[in-house]
Parts: C-alpha cells; sequence; structure tokens
RNA sequence: GGUCUGUUGGUGAAGUGGCUUAACACACCACCCUCUCAAGGUGGCAUUCACGGGUUCGAAACCCGUACAGACUACCA
C-alpha cells in the first residue's frame, strides 16, 4: 500500500474506524425467497409527498409487496436546505392516508425499524466516509480545493468555446494535483471535496438496461462527481446511492426520469466497487398542463392538486386514488379492473413492462370518476361510517347531525343505492352534504329556492294543498305516482308526457312540471333522487311544514 | 452547446410487420329510457398514428433524417 496515498486518506478521513468489509458483515445479503424485491423509497424530509412521489412509492410498496420482498422509507437529508421540523412525520402522515406503511426504515420522526439501518442519510456519515476513504487509498478519488467562483470560471470558459460543460479531462485541475501538494493543502486549512477519479472515456459507449424503457445507449462517465461535499462532509445523491443501495441490499431503484441522465455515473460507481447491480426503473413524469397551455411537471408549489393532502381534504376516498395511480401505473390495469370488479389491489400484479415511459397527464377528471363508481359500490352504511371520519376532520357542523340522526342518515345514503344499478351522484366525501342537505331541517333554514315551472303563486298553493290533503299516498310507490297522475288529470296537466308533447296547448302543463314543484318546495332542488323515497324519509308532518314554508317565502 | 428520453384523438392509452376500415376507458355531443337529476342503453367523436424519406408485396409498428416537448448538464435531490 502507498504510504502517502494512505498519509492523504487519513487527513481527509481520520475519523474512520471500519473496513468497508465490517459493513458487508453487518449488513449480509438478506435472506429473501427467489424473485422477492426490496424497494425503498427515499424522499427529503420536505414534510410532505405530492402526487409524483406518492405514484412511485405506491410502486415501491407494491413491487415488494408483489414479491414478498421489503418495502424499506429512507430518508435523503443531506440537503439541509430541504429539511423541515417533523418533515419526517408529515411524509409518513401522508403515506399511511394511503395505506402505504413501509416494511424497514423509518416509522416515526425518531424511530426506524429493520437491520439495515440507520436509515437518515446524515446518521451514516461514517459509513459513506468509510466507502470515500477506500477510494482515496486506491486512487480513485481525490480531494478539490477549488472554490465556487473558480468552478464558474470554468463553465463559463466552456459555454464561450461550446465545450461540454463539467469538471472532466483537463478542467479537473486538482486530479493533477500531488498527493503532497493535497497533503499540505489539507494541512494548511484549505476546503476540499472529494471527487471521483473517474475512469470513463467519452468516446466509449456503454449500454444501460432500463426496466421500462429497454437498452439504453451512453458514453461513458468521465465527470469527476463530487462524492462528498465540503462543508458538512455529507455524500451527494449519487454516492449516497451507491452505498446505501447496496448496504440495504436494494434490488430495484425505481425513480423518476429526471435521474437517467445519471445512470452512468450509477453504474460507473458500482462497477469500481464491484458490486452488485441493482435493476433500473425510470419512471415517466406526472405532468399537468398550465394555463399557457403547455405540458409541464406537476408541481407541489403551484399546482394545489400535486399535493396528497389536498386530496385528504376533498374527500377523495383513499382507494379511488389508489385506483387511479395503479392506472397511471400499470395501461393494463383498467382492463383487469373491469374483470375483477371488486377491485382488491393486492390480486393485481404489478408489470413493468406495462409502465409507460412517456410522461402522464393527471387528469382529474378520470379520478373523480373512478371515485364515483368507487363510492356507488359502498354501501349506505360504509358511505356513513367513512364519511363521519371525514366530516369529524373537516366539517363539524355536518359531523354533529351525522351523530344525532345516524339511521336517518344511513337511509337517506340508501336512497337508489343497494341495487343493481345504483345512484352514481357522489364524486368525493366531501360533495356529498350538497346532495343531501335538504333533508336535515338544520341545513334547510335560510336557504333559496331554485325556480320551478310553475311560478304563479295562486296555482302553487293549489296543487300543494289538493296534493297533500287528496292525492299523498305514501304506502306504495307505484300507487303514489298513480295518484300523481290522477291529480294531474283533474288539474289540467298532462300525465302522460308524450301526449303533452302532441299538444302541448291542450294543458297548463304536465306531470313533470307537478312533481318538480313538489320537489322544489320540498327540498328548494329541481334535481334530486327519487321523490317517493325522499317524501317517506320526511315524513308527513315535515313535508306539511315545508310545503307552508315555501308558499310563504 | 452536450447527453438522454419521449411524440397514437380533448385525456389515459392498446398496439412488437398482414386479424387495425387503430381496441378499451375518461371527457364531450346526440338520441333513447324517464316525474327531475344521476345512472343505464344506443350512436358520434384519429380517413389516420409529429413530419419527410427509405426498407417491404404490405408499416402506427423496422431504418435514416427533421421538428417539437421534457429531463439532466450543482458541493439539489
Amino acid at each position: 500500500m502507498n504510504t502517502k496515498l494512505q498519509e492523504l486518506a487519513d487527513l481527509m478521513f481520520p475519523n474512520v474506524t471500519k473496513t468497508i468489509e465490517d459493513y458487508e458483515k453487518m449488513y449480509p445479503e438478506r435472506d429473501l425467497k427467489e424473485g422477492a424485491c426490496v424497494t425503498r423509497f427515499a424522499p427529503s424530509p420536505t414534510g410532505f409527498v405530492h402526487m409524483g412521489s406518492l405514484l412511485s412509492a405506491f410502486e415501491d410498496y407494491k413491487v415488494a409487496h408483489d414479491t414478498n420482498g421489503v418495502f424499506c422509507l429512507r430518508i435523503e437529508d443531506t440537503d439541509q436546505k430541504r429539511s423541515v421540523e417533523n418533515g419526517i412525520q408529515g411524509i409518513l402522515n401522508d403515506l399511511k392516508n394511503f395505506d402505504i406503511t413501509p416494511d424497514e426504515g423509518m416509522i416515526s420522526e425518531t424511530e426506524s425499524i429493520g437491520n439495515y439501518g440507520p436509515y437518515i442519510q446524515s446518521e451514516r456519515m461514517e459509513i459513506y466516509h468509510t466507502f470515500a476513504k477506500y477510494l482515496v487509498l486506491h486512487d480513485l478519488a481525490y480531494p478539490c480545493f477549488c472554490t465556487a467562483s473558480e468552478l464558474d470560471e470554468t463553465r463559463e470558459i466552456q459555454e464561450l468555446n461550446k465545450e461540454r460543460i463539467g469538471y472532466y479531462g483537463s478542467f479537473a485541475k486538482c486530479r493533477s494535483l500531488t498527493i503532497d501538494e493535497a497533503i499540505a493543502k489539507i494541512k494548511a486549512g484549505e476546503e476540499f471535496v472529494v471527487r471521483l477519479k473517474s475512469p470513463g472515456n467519452f468516446n466509449s459507449k456503454i449500454v444501460l438496461h432500463d426496466e421500462v424503457r429497454g437498452d439504453i445507449e451512453f458514453p461513458e462517465n468521465d465527470l469527476d462527481i463530487v462524492l462528498i461535499k465540503s462543508t458538512d462532509k455529507l455524500p451527494t445523491y449519487h454516492f449516497a446511492h451507491l452505498v446505501d443501495d447496496h448496504l440495504m441490499r436494494t434490488t430495484h431503484v425505481m425513480r423518476g426520469e429526471e435521474w437517467i441522465a445519471s445512470f452512468p455515473i450509477h453504474d460507473q460507481l458500482f462497477s469500481i466497487f464491484n458490486f452488485k447491480k441493482p435493476k433500473y426503473a425510470h419512471l415517466g413524469l406526472v405532468m399537468k398542463i398550465d394555463e399557457t397551455g403547455t405540458r409541464r411537471k406537476l408541481s407541489k408549489r403551484k399546482d394545489k392538486e400535486a399535493s396528497v393532502e389536498f386530496y385528504h381534504k376533498e374527500g377523495i376516498p383513499k382507494e379511488a386514488v389508489k385506483l387511479y395511480l395503479m392506472t397511471i401505473a400499470n395501461s393494463n390495469f383498467e382492463e383487469w379492473l373491469d374483470n375483477n370488479p371488486k377491485g382488491d389491489l393486492n390480486e393485481f400484479k404489478f408489470d413493468f413492462k406495462k409502465v409507460s415511459a412517456s410522461g402522464t397527464l393527471f387528469d382529474v377528471s378520470k379520478l373523480f370518476n373512478i371515485s364515483k363508481n368507487y363510492l356507488s359500490k359502498q354501501s349506505a352504511v360504509e358511505i356513513y361510517n367513512n364519511l363521519l371520519k371525514w366530516t369529524e376532520e373537516f366539517d363539524k357542523e355536518f359531523y354533529d347531525l351525522l351523530v344525532k340522526y345516524k339511521d336517518y342518515s344511513i337511509n337517506i345514503f340508501n336512497i337508489e343505492r343497494e341495487n343493481e344499478k345504483p345512484r352514481k351522484d357522489y364524486i368525493s366525501y366531501k360533495s356529498i352534504r350538497e346532495f343531501v342537505f335538504y333533508m336535515y331541517d338544520e341545513l334547510f333554514e335560510n336557504i333559496e329556492y331554485e325556480q320551478a315551472k310553475i311560478t304563479d303563486k295562486e296555482e302553487i298553493k293549489k296543487i300543494l294543498d289538493v296534493y297533500y290533503n287528496e292525492y299523498m299516498d305514501l304506502n306504495d310507490k307505484d300507487n303514489w305516482f298513480i295518484k300523481v297522475k290522477e291529480m294531474c288529470d283533474k288539474l289540467g296537466y298532462a300525465s302522460n308526457i308524450k301526449e303533452y308533447k302532441k299538444n302541448p296547448e291542450l294543458f297548463k302543463g304536465n306531470v313533470a312540471d307537478v312533481t318538480g314543484l313538489i320537489r322544489v318546495a320540498l327540498t328548494s332542488k329541481n334535481n334530486t333522487p327519487d321523490l317517493y323515497e325522499i317524501q317517506k324519509l320526511l315524513d308527513k308532518t315535515r313535508i306539511k311544514e315545508r310545503f307552508e314554508k315555501y308558499i310563504n317565502c
């Protein structure tokens, strides 16, 4: 061993006490069944998850669970600027809202489970340094003393001369420093980063395999990338990826396509250490069309629909969000869902071959449609219980009414529900209130009536009177309507709409106008579910009250 | 400037050389059903797969160019 190199390495990493072999023993190969995948979701502790990352977390989770593998949550806090107070807990909560819980890794702000930790990168300092020291010792990495302004300067020169930008070849000044020079600078207290001494040649091609895109050809990496940063001595993403995913024995790295460009760097790093390479899947980005009509990556800052919390607040059932994410994730999922109406996601197997390589537009109307279908399949009791949970958090007034009128509420939700072709009008828990508010007297105060077809005050009074006193039969649905028609005939309204359409001038209106009037008087709305069922639930006394209220308004 | 990825209707997409006169789903439109609405039913919605060449008896699919979009090109991830 070169004693000079040893001296340099000791100077750069005075606190390293272990060797790579020690860590290999501490974190042995996992004893898993053939085909089991180890995946990981590795966010920065920013406190919340956005739709794109939720998708990839969900996919990671799915792949691990489909194969009886391990899904790990690792926190990437090597950039302290991105960290936020209680940021881990926030992420955990967002994930938990969608039933994504890690098998291994962080399970709270400070606690973790599993034998491959620590799972917070800032706590893995010594591990990174051990690996970096190894590289220095083997002349595969070196200290770089270039300042930010020096780096800016060379970039400007490169731009001016239309040369490739980066720290490579003759631009890699510190690469040619002698060991003695480097030692002297460190002893003089100069700040340094640790750079890879890249063995790559830009003119040689390599072919890398991506699980969703197939083989991709790249030039070899010849950039002397930064491995360890100067001020905090924390690793860069590239180096942390190598060390962590190797030691945690990750088998499948799934990440956004923004990482494709650094694929050659990562491959090179694994080659240098001769570590077994994980499989990579680069996922298409989740996009949106913005106001100017251009397609761009969904941004958590600008787009409210990008935040996962938004769906929770909107009351979109988490199951619906998962169903939607799965339709984005695998193109064969919708067809599968059609053939498996129960939609148990555990029975669907994620397939890398069915992942679209192009970025997907986030389609809120599709999500709403899925949510609507999902809600229509729930029983009235399930709706009640879930709505209770949602309102407890977001609509206290409605919550109190639900508690007070439990059975009555369940009956409301059951209007035209538990049958062959159930109603599909609720699109979210939040939307339910606007569909049923009129069933609660407490919410029927100070309401604005929609305009009914029949507007003449006297006529209205007459119809409602006659209806209430002579024709209202709530014992049987068919009878009810027969009586309504009888009344129409008596009062000069067509009981048969086809007849009416043939000769509208013979009538004052038709049966739809009459039921429309009753409907508005009872509910304030022109459009509601089945009128008979609504009347059944309201009962006679309240119907009378509402008729009077309407006549006097 | 360099490297890489992508491009099938308003959207998600199926499609791996002939079953494609381009599936399915969402959205939209029309009609039907109907006491209103939702649902449901029926039909419409790409004469064509970014564009231009080529290979082939035959191309959305293969090849070559071009265009456009996106990502990366940080001591950010």
